[in-house]
This record gives structure tokens, C-alpha cells and sequence, in this order.
DNA sequence: CGTGTTTATGAAAATATTTTCAAGCATTTT
DNA sequence: AAAATGCTTGAAAATATTTTCATAAACACG
């Protein structure tokens, strides 16, 4: 494989020049551009990532730490974040922390010690600790987080609005004529399960709705959790008459749930999911859904970040907040209606 | 960031040495390893990647080329590589290419010229064509397609019986009592759609059913080639009595199709998918899928390219065939029992 | 005890690039 | 015409590692 030595020599002008020609990083003579462009061409020349990387310290990966790779949302936001990183040409490397903590770690500093550009994470924790964060600071190496926020100062964040999902959520499902709404949530220690009940707790005291402790379950992001908090929900006396799932696999298992209880919806329970899922077009299932731009999501945190690459250190904290939409489908069709219909 | 030269310079010893221990490339002496290895815990001491791939001309990175990351399938692969990579302590380049060919060879490039140990593809073509395979030869990055064979030669491929998955679900269907039954699969230019249409016809030959090609549709693989599909077989004049479909999106649509003609699974049409998805858990929807050890296919190919990686140039092409399993649901059910429920 | 052999270690080359510094050349100024 | 300025270019240093080659020490064997 050539090197720049090489196209030099075939473009008669120094390694410096070549170099130059490539980073734009200096004025060149108009006609020796061009030869040194037509040599690059003729010799099929492509620069050394490692030697850039090793001489510059900083290569043209940028990492991609996700907290669940089996959630159809993030593929989407991985999707957003490839696409734009291909337009920049980096490319991208993926780590799936699980949920996991200590993988996370891991697997921040296998990101570090590949030299990363910058980094891209869906945090599990609230915050990464002044160690890690020191270190790639210490390197400018540019941190965006996504979809959930983190305590730590200085780190961006592109986040949805979940408060406002969840609330509008909710305030559709009252609007509807459903008063007994419970909820399932992820786990709190994450703005996305904290940020959605408070969503749910707001809406209902703006309904002037008394709220019940009892209602309100909370667990991992996972169809398991899903499948028990909604069981315990089904059990309660005055029978819940919707249900709120504050995520997409948690929803999985509360329709399972459900279903094993011989109920359906929304005819016996009202229901609202948040995030899409491959099975929300499903016409038969027909579920009210909070809809999260989730491939916007990524493009936007990429965009973020190369803003910060193209100009490093320049840049103040910021946060981005999208805004979901509720996509109102038959789940959660107004009671009067399907009363009407168990009568006839 | 310490270098090897504070760690040598740290244990007394040279460079070389240090090397040696980290690489385990050369005998030295037990005491000086143990020194030289407190001082690389005492000095945190990491080695940079660049510097050892210039050298080397080779990363601790593999580069994984899917052809489509939104298919829940592949993000069960992805997280059998991830793993194994993991385990081998190098970090995954991931690449969509979105069944696009001319994007698969954007990202070989880009593979290539990032000099990845070794790559892992879902190939999107046929053949990868010979200038490309060379340059990755001449390099000696291997290479192992999985899920999809190509027909150019030496390439090691990890996949699953296609031909047998879709047979034994057929000759289920037949058992059960279908009779007309229709297939919706993928593109035939790929083996994952070409196998599963070719052991659609074998199940029906065996079992002395007359073959009738009106019956067979093949598209893209997505929920709305499903749809198109489906609807179209719907239409036929004799009707189908039940449906095989040859990937989780096509199912997307095919049920979504079935649904809109208010047709009931299985009373009306019986039905077996192939792929796992989420929504397949689903109790109420109870699909008979053919499953596919995707976690597992990530992981085999993963440990079949780390063994080229291990003993570079010794290892022979090899195919890897892994088997797929009927799960029987509630979508196939004997035609006469549900007959025997109309009649009731 | 001397010679040959093995073993452990170090010095230095090589890898491909960016970047600093110096210098050449042309143009402008005095 | 000499000096100064500005623009373009080249030489060489620097980046962190692996690896080859040389060397010193230790060891074996007659």
C-alpha cells in the first residue's frame, strides 16, 4: 500500500507538501495541489490512520457506548449517529455497557486507550466519577451524553423531553375518561425512569386526581419487570383501569401480562407505551405510543460532538432537549366508547 | 499518559524487555517480569494502539459489517461478537450497511484502510469480488461472512440451515393439516432467502403436494414488502390455507396484512415465522417460529476469526452450519381442532 | 580451562505521519 | 540596489511501539 513518501517522490514535491495537501493545514501552490491530488489518485493513496493517530494523538474513531444494543430505540439511535459520523468520515466504535456499571467503566477505558475522538454514551450511572471525566478532559477528548442526562458538570447532553412524553401521556389517558392510571417505570436512578413518573405524577395532579403510592411501580428496563409490576397491578382491589409503561420492553411484558389475565384492551384496561417497537405498527395491537425521535436523537448528539471536534475547547455546555409525540392509537380509545359497546 | 519508555525507564530495564513482557514474544527472567509488571500497575501504564498498529500493521480491532442493524436478528449477533471480543480484549468497528452493496464496499474500504485485525460481514452481495479480497488477503485480514454465504472461494462462513429451518416448518404446517400453503421470503439473490424458498418446495415435494408457484412471492426484507406480499396472496382465488414467512420483518407485515383483511391466526390462516423478535414472547400473539441461534452465530464466528487471528495463514476455508429449532406456538395449530371449534 | 552454545538483555532501526523551524524565492519598500 | 517582507517549500524531529541484530553472561562439554 502506498504511503506519503511515496506519493511525494511520484508528485516530485516533499512529504511536508503532501501532508499539507491532505489537512489543508497550510497554503500550497494551486498547480502543485493539483499534481500532488492527481498522485494521491494515481497511487490510490490512503494516509495511515495509526501513524496520524500515533503522530496527533487522536485518531478517527469515535466511540459509541450504548446501555442496551437489544432496544430496538437505541438501534435507531445508533443508526442516527453512523449516519452522520460516515458524512464526517469517522468511524464508529460500539460497546454496549448492558446496563452494567462496571462494564461501562470497562469500557470507557478501552475508549480512552484506543484514543477515540470522542465519545458518545447512553450512561447507566448518574454520574462517571472525576477520574474518568479528568482523563478525558485531559485529552479534550469530547464527552455527549444521550438520552439521559448525568450529574457531572461540563458533559452535554441531548436528551427528550420525558417529563413532558409522560405528562401529555397521561393527560390523554385522563382526557379519555380513565381515572384509575397506573404506572410502570424503569428504574430511578435514571432521568428516563425518574424524568416519566414525574411526568405521570404532574399530570395527574393537574387533574386534580388524588395520588396513589400503590399505582406507581418501578424496575429494570426489561419485559421480565414489565411482566411482574404489571401483575401486581392487575392484583390491587379497586382494579386499575389503564396503565402507563414508561419504556418499550416493559411494555412487552405488561401486554403479556394483560393477556394472561384474560383482559384486553382497551376494552377492560386503557394503555400507553413509550418508544417505539418493531410490533407498534402492528395494526392489531394498535397501541397509544409516546413516539421518541430516536434516529434525531443520535444525529443531533454526532452533530454535537463534531462540533466540538472541529472547534475543541471552544465550546460551552449545552443541552439539547427534543420533544416526543404522542401517537394516539386504539388503545387507548375513550372509555365511553367501548362501554357503549360492552352494553350493545 | 505514561510510555513504555517511563515503564522501562521505572523497572530498570530497556524498552525491549518491557515489550517482551507485554507481549509474551521472548523468555525473560521471572524476577525482572514481576518488576516490570508492578511498574506498569504503578504507573497505569497502557500501550498505545497506534503506535503498536503502525508497527504491527494491524489493530486490536475488528471491524463487524451488518447488513441491517435495525432487524432485532442481528442485534443478537452483534452481541455474540461483542462478547467474544470482548473476552479477547479487542474492540468492534461496526458498520450498516443497509443492504446496500454500494455501501458495503464504502465500508470495506474504510475496513481496510483502518486496518482492522480481521472482519466479520453479513455480506449483501453474492461474491465480494476478487480486487477486495485481494488487498484483504494480501494483507492477511480475514474474513468470515455469517448468516449468508458468498461464492468466492477461501472465505470462511458461519451460518444457519436455512433449507432445513424452513423444511421443518413446512412439513409442521403439512402435519398440522395445511395444505395450501404459501411462502413470502427474501430477496433470492441471497442465501438466507434462496435456502428457506428451496426448503419451502423440498417439505412440499416430500410430502406429495403439487407445487404451485403462484404461491411463492420473494422481496425485500421489511415489514412492507411483507405486507405487499401478503395481500397480494390473500387475493388468490382458491385461498391459502396457511403462510410461511421467511424473516421476522416480512412476519411484520404479513400479520399486519392478515389483520387488515380481518383474518383470525390461526382459525382463518395458519402461520410460522422465522427469526425470533420481541413481540414473538407475546402470548396472545403465539407465532410458531423457526429460531435461530443468533447470539450463538455472533459468538462461533467471532471465535472462528480470532483462531485465523491466533495462527495467521495455517487455518483451511471452513462453513460453520448451526441449527435452527421449530418452536411450536399457537399460530400452527391442528387444523382440526380449531375446524371443530367453528363447528361448536 | 577453553571453546561452543544457549539465554537474557539492550541498542537501534523501522513503521507513516504531523509539525516546527529554517530557508529559498519573489515581491515590495526604502 | 539593498533590505525587508511574505509566501511557499523542504529537512528533520517527534510520536510509541515492535523487532532485528548484536552482545554479554551463563552454561555445557570435552
Amino acid at each position: 500500500m502506498a504511503n506519503i513518501q511515496q506519493v511525494a517522490k511520484h508528485s516530485g514535491v516533499s512529504i511536508s507538501t503532501v501532508s499539507r495537501v491532505l489537512n489543508n493545514t497550510a497554503k500550497v501552490n494551486e498547480d502543485v495541489r493539483r499534481r500532488v491530488e492527481a498522485s494521491i489518485l494515481a497511487l490510490n493513496y490512503q494516509p495511515n490512520p495509526a501513524a496520524r493517530s500515533l503522530r496527533t494523538n487522536r485518531s478517527r474513531i469515535i466511540g459509541l457506548l450504548i446501555s442496551d444494543i437489544q432496544n430496538p430505540f437505541f438501534m435507531r439511535l445508533i443508526q442516527g449517529v453512523e449516519e452522520e459520523a460516515l458524512r464526517h468520515e469517522y468511524s464508529l466504535i460500539l460497546c454496549n455497557s448492558n446496563e452494567n456499571p462496571q462494564r461501562e467503566q470497562q469500557y470507557l477505558d478501552v475508549l480512552y486507550s484506543e484514543r477515540v475522538a470522542g465519545a458518545i454514551i447512553v450512561p447507566v450511572r448518574e454520574r462517571f466519577g472525576e477520574a474518568t471525566l479528568n482523563k478525558f478532559r485531559e485529552r479534550q477528548i469530547p464527552i455527549v451524553t444521550v438520552d439521559r442526562r448525568v450529574k457531572d458538570k461540563d458533559v452535554d447532553a441531548v436528551l427528550v423531553d420525558n417529563l413532558r412524553g409522560a405528562r401529555e401521556a397521561i393527560a390523554h389517558l385522563i382526557a379519555s375518561g380513565y381515572c384509575r392510571i397506573a404506572a410502570i417505570t424503569g428504574p430511578l436512578t435514571v432521568t428516563t425512569g425518574r424524568d416519566r413518573l414525574e411526568g405521570y405524577r404532574q399530570a395527574l395532579q393537574e387533574a386534580g386526581i388524588q395520588h396513589d403510592p400503590a399505582l406507581e411501580r418501578s424496575g429494570t428496563f426489561d419485559a421480565a419487570t414489565g411482566r411482574k409490576l404489571t401483575e401486581e397491578l392487575l392484583e390491587l382491589d379497586p382494579p386499575i383501569d389503564a396503565l402507563f409503561s414508561g419504556n418499550n420492553l416493559l411494555t412487552l411484558g405488561a401486554l403479556d401480562a394483560i393477556h394472561a389475565h384474560n383482559l384486553r384492551v382497551p376494552d377492560d384496561i386503557g394503555m400507553v407505551g413509550y418508544d417505539e417497537t418493531y410490533w407498534s405498527s402492528l395494526s392489531s395491537l394498535s397501541l397509544t405510543t409516546v413516539m421518541q425521535p430516536a434516529y434525531e436523537l443520535g444525529r443531533v448528539a454526532a452533530l454535537r460532538l463534531f462540533q466540538h471536534l472541529q472547534n475543541p475547547g471552544k465550546q460551552a455546555r449545552q443541552e439539547v432537549v427534543l420533544a416526543p409525540s404522542l401517537e394516539i392509537r386504539g388503545s387507548s380509545l375513550p372509555k365511553e366508547i367501548h362501554q357503549l359497546k360492552v352494553k350493545a
